[in-house]
DNA sequence: ACCCTATGCTGACACGTGTAAGTAGTAAAG
DNA sequence: CTTTACTACTTACACGTGTCAGCATAGGGT
């Protein structure tokens, strides 16, 4: 095999019979340079007959900024929401003309550094926050932006903060109007969801402080939890997620007949499961649509140096009413 | 703001009192090549004073290889498994220096050549396989390997197949070992997924021709199904999905207490709602880490040239038993 | 005949890196 | 004293691109 050489713009000038410069221009219509409707279509015609792919390294080299949105996953498993979260926030991007791509996997198997030093992208998303030196080391190396979804507002450049407050504040919300007086948050097992648990927690508390337990994925755990909250007389239950919701319900059920005949549950994200449980589960969704549209703005506002438009937190979160609750 | 210039090699070599490629020697420690300890101190103390982070952009012009491996991800939603697989895969890869990254997305968004146009990656991996074009327009582009996960095997590259026949085979076994003789498949609703439940389906017909139903995410509808998969005697159903086998619980349920008595179900995924249901779902699970391990090490062998070792399929997938089947 | 402007294009440089080739200096071998 | 061999470096080039400055030609206005 004689090595495929890879095809550079200098091939298509050579094959057009004008200059590199002048394919570039036309191939990236350079506003203010004038190129006749004859060449132009000439290079047109040259680079799509040789298949011509400009090299990403060379242009992020030489512009010194590339295209791509880079997001950092949590080390938390991802589930249905997120991955629509993420291929909404693709799909926007892509019509700005940014890629998106993902990283996941925990931040203890490699440095930070080592993704965006593998990349180097226009922007930066981030769950959790990053360290000073960290941001500091980004922008060093021209980053142009660094968000973080979560974390404490204002602290390094431009942050964006998912409400998720407001998810807890719906939930009590809905308890409460329906005549509940005494609630309790079902605290999710994994200790790594704590950055997304504590602020919809702290969204129930404007209702009301509701009592805390935490419940495992499991059926026997999750009954001995529903016992103790039926002696301290909770009749609605804010659960961290809908498999969280879904172990109240199993633990309620695993009781017997007696128990579960007054307990409210109520979820969140409305997984496909959440329909079909016994009984279905009512819970809380969040517009991953118009999330990921709100997300984007911000990003290209913000790679362009503007600043984005606020949050519309009207619509975006609302209940899904069903049965259990 | 006074523009903050990038750091460079050349700024670590002014600090260090040495050349450019002396910087470029230590820091990459190139073999072959002879520098004093005090000298190679001297270098790493300035680099690390400085903060010095190389260009991806350059090194990837210079080298012609990146260290990033591309999975596109298909437009179907993704769940927990595939975001637990993603996760394992990039701990695994980054073990071997690789960085992963996923993009999201459907390729009609965006056409793929602008996708790995815009990284330069050294793998591209992907789950339904390439057309004869992409293909040769990537090798052109200079990405080193191609990978299919799913598709035609020895069509593109170097392909690698999951064993989905395996899944459906495991679950036909279980139920025919279970004393049933009559099984029903419970197709997903979603076309995007036939991909993965024509292959299933094919590993349970290996256990006799099952009879075929569409089950959509609801009870009423999976009620309609089940009602008539009892009138054509069918004692087990294996489900495409853990979501489609609680969807068949679920109508099963609606149908009254007649009708669930007889009737064993088993799922794939073991999601965590799975063992939360009722009854407990009986599913297939596929060891992850395993099958991270195992991509990996091929990527790792493709990107040096070689050929990887095969799947072992032994372990890989096994039965959860719980009260469902 | 002269200047001025617009059009259509080319030459040359810089981005930051890896690495082949070359060069002093030292030491051992002949 | 010359040759050889090795250490510890440096100089110089190439990767492929975007873009500034410049150059020829043509056309009009005075």
């Amino acid at each position: 095999m004689p090595e495929p050489r890879r095809i550079t713009s200098a091939d298509v000038a050579r094959r057009a019979g004008v200059s590199r410069a002048t394919v570039s221009y036309v191939l990236n219509a350079t506003p203010g340079q004038s190129i006749s409707p004859a060449t132009r279509s000439r290079v047109l015609e040259a680079a799509a007959g040789l298949g011509y792919a400009p090299s990403a390294a060379a242009r992020t080299l030489r512009t010194g900024r590339s295209d791509v949105v880079l997001c950092l996953l949590p080390d938390w498993p991802i589930g249905n929401e997120v991955g629509n979260l993420l291929g909404n926030l693709s799909t926007e991007l892509a019509r700005a003309g940014l890629t998106f791509v993902a990283h996941p996997g925990s931040r203890a198997d490699r440095p930070i550094a080592e993704i965006w030093k593998a990349i180097t992208p226009a922007a930066v998303l981030s769950f959790s926050d990053f360290s000073d030196g960290e941001t500091e080391a980004m922008r060093a190396a021209g980053v142009a932006l660094v968000v973080a979804l979560l974390g404490r507002a204002g602290r390094h450049g431009r942050e964006l903060e998912v409400p998720q407050q407001l998810i807890g504040r719906r939930q009590a919300e809905h308890l409460c109007g329906a005549g509940h007086r005494r609630l309790g948050y079902a605290y999710p097992d994994d200790p790594r969801l704590q950055i997304f648990a504590e602020p919809r927690l702290s969204g129930v508390r404007a209702f009301g402080e509701p009592v805390v337990r935490t419940v495992p994925l499991d059926a026997g755990p999750a009954a001995d939890a529903v016992a103790r909250w039926c002696a301290d007389g909770v009749t609605g239950i804010c659960a961290y997620n809908d498999e969280v919701a879904l172990a109240v319900l199993a633990g309620a059920r695993r009781l017997g007949p007696g128990a579960p005949a007054g307990l409210a549950v109520i979820g969140v994200d409305d997984i496909p499961a959440a329909r079909l449980a016994v009984p279905p589960l009512t819970t809380v969704t969040t517009d991953q649509r118009m999330l990921a549209v709100h997300l984007a703005t911000t990003v290209v506002a913000a790679v362009g140096g503007r600043t984005g438009p606020p949050l519309p937190t009207d619509d975006l979160i609302r209940v899904v009413v069903r049965e259990s609750a």
